[in-house]
DNA sequence: AATGAATGAGAGTTCATTCAT
DNA sequence: TATGAATGAACTCTCATTCAT
């Protein structure tokens, strides 16, 4: 959605670019955020920005993709997505995860406000197919579980994953708060209050949908 | 936090500036939200909102307080809150329930966006209230569950909140999003649906947290 | 100027509107001056204030009329304008003029400021009548002196009277001053210094313009 | 007090802005003068004034600074402040005087009405500086005059301070008002009376606080 | 391509005046 | 006549976007 001329830029700038404005939307929200503001942080002129982008909201729409994207590119170099099982799927590369809320807090507070819909329709597009491309991907590990016998058969898929996405999400809220609460340079403590966090998690996973 | 004269007003004038207040909000969100426009669908002078409330920000908190209130009101006159078993609290009155979706989709949605965070730091201050009361509620449910039996006692009760609220929200939000979709009229079958949605729910909410 | 309505109230209601009328206005400015705030104080309703006035500008134009007035009657109660010499004019009731300045501080500075344009074009009408009495007054007292031998006859008349008013004046709003500084209170010593004041003015009168 | 893109901007452009600034503020006060009527007959957009300034009341308050230091420079350059006697300093470079008069008509009747207190407590602060280094400057004048013995030393510098100002002031008013009527463009006949009237002037003060 | 000044539509807010009781 | 709620014109200020260099 950028237009060329942003694409030419050196990456240093795009990525300077691109986190001044997410910054200043997670800050001011999409309306109070100020291109003058987010061209400054940036180091360019707020003419630059219309050279980039056609307004805001494509500036917006596409800070909204980037993050997904440098999200991605992270997570994929840590934990590549094996088939793997629910359950396991917590458990594993949790301290790899924790190092990425302590490296990026702030893409990911931006991601989990937009996918929470604090951007009302603004990022609905976006949302959709993300939620479409989770749901897939969740889906699948339902079925390989109940496949396995690690999930109960005599439930619709799709009232596991509603189940299984409600727990997993409020959870993962709670240890993104905390993680904020510990200014996200957690203590080895700390941190183990937090994985034991997720332990109880998946626990409650299984007894609530495992077959038992 | 309105002004005197609002106060004053017949009860047929302040539901009408309420809700004109409450559908742009939530039509348009806050910034967006015009105060002639609120003004005009309520059938009052712009100025006059001004009389009532001190600024916009004010109108909009106490549109947030108006819904609640409101809220409440419904649901006091149907479910007098006894001491009730966590699993029949969500069974219990769900026809009730359904009633006052279909008569109120406008505060409802409006109530569930603000305390799912849409309107940002505006309503932070009574949304910590609001989250507070719940809390508060749902862990003495919680703890009642133990003593009578119906929940495992061998997790922390806030771990059990945790999971309590987020399978409940996740499959709440679900039956908002299908009474939606059926415009707020839904036929037998589709109320059997969402009633079924529900029942499911209490059997992987007992299923985890239960004592098995 | 008033309406009708207005002659008709009781002498302290109509005392009680001009006051709190002087006091906004000489506080805010005409501009800024709020017809709420004037009837607050005055203890009437907004609405009754345009019962009584045409407009906001009426209300004002009558507040100097009314502070002429009630000016007029003090001093006329208390200096009754005998045929007088000029310099004497000034030396004569020298205390029952500053027994004026503490009862009534609020109009006599309301005074002073609109006669020195403070309020520009608003009292400009009224003005001009006050300078054409007072300059006809003042003349008479020096045509009077030019008489009685104690001021020069080789200077125009108009040329002493500029002479005249400008010694005068600067020295009254440096006595105002005083006043204000002593809080409208003065103690005896600080009586004796305004006194010495005056009379210091019309030593230096008495060189500039008398026959030497 | 102009924001950094006012100074940026050319001379010209500048002075537009200044003066459609003052002649708003002159001919309406401050409270009636309109922002937009400024842009307009300065050329340029109402926005754009922002930009220069951060609200109306700074645009005043440099429309005070900026017609002082307009006046001061053209003063300078006609009458270089030698150090001079009392009298003559009224006496000496009248005709320039009137040149100036005749050529900024408006900053000087702004400056005036400044001066005089016509803008309440806006340029409070301003005026007070004005007056303090006025009155220094008048002090070391009288000071100087009671040395070479053109000043009687029997009165206290303050006292004749207030003399000297007040009869100053007066006929200085008085001979703008003669310069308004006379349209600014004094014939020789016109000069000729308005240049008796400072030669008045200049005697009244002489007896008054001349050493006879 | 980069800059930052220029623009003007648009919104919130104020308050003198009117109006209904 | 007294009241105070209702009205809406008018004004300041903001800021996304455009434009000229």
């Amino acid at each position: 959605m950028p237009k060329r001329t942003f694409n030419r830029l050196d990456d240093d700038k795009k990525e300077r670019i691109m986190r001044a404005a997410i910054k200043e939307f997670q800050d001011q929200g999409f309306e109070n955020a100020k291109v003058e503001v987010i061209a400054q942080n940036a180091g360019v002129a707020k003419g630059s920005i219309y050279q980039y982008f056609d307004d805001k909201k494509e500036l917006f729409l596409y800070s909204v993709t980037w993050s997904i994207e440098h999200f991605m590119t992270m997570i994929d170099r840590q934990t590549p997505l094996k088939d793997m099982d629910v359950y396991e799927y917590f458990l594993s590369g949790i301290r790899e995860r924790f190092d990425i809320i302590r490296k990026e807090p702030l893409l990911i507070s931006f991601a989990m406000d937009f996918t929470h819909g604090k951007y009302g329709s603004l990022a609905e597009e976006i949302n959709k197919e993300l939620k479409r491309v989770g749901d897939e991907y969740e889906l699948r590990l339902i079925a390989n579980g109940k496949k396995r016998g690690t999930i109960r058969d005599d439930l619709d898929d799709k009232l596991l994953l509603l189940f299984f996405q409600g727990v997993t999400e409020k959870f993962t809220m709670r240890v993104m708060e905390l993680a904020k609460d510990f200014k996200y340079e957690p203590t080895e403590e700390q941190l183990f209050e937090m994985t034991s966090l997720i332990e109880s998690m998946v626990l409650l996973l299984k007894q609530g949908m495992g077959r038992n």
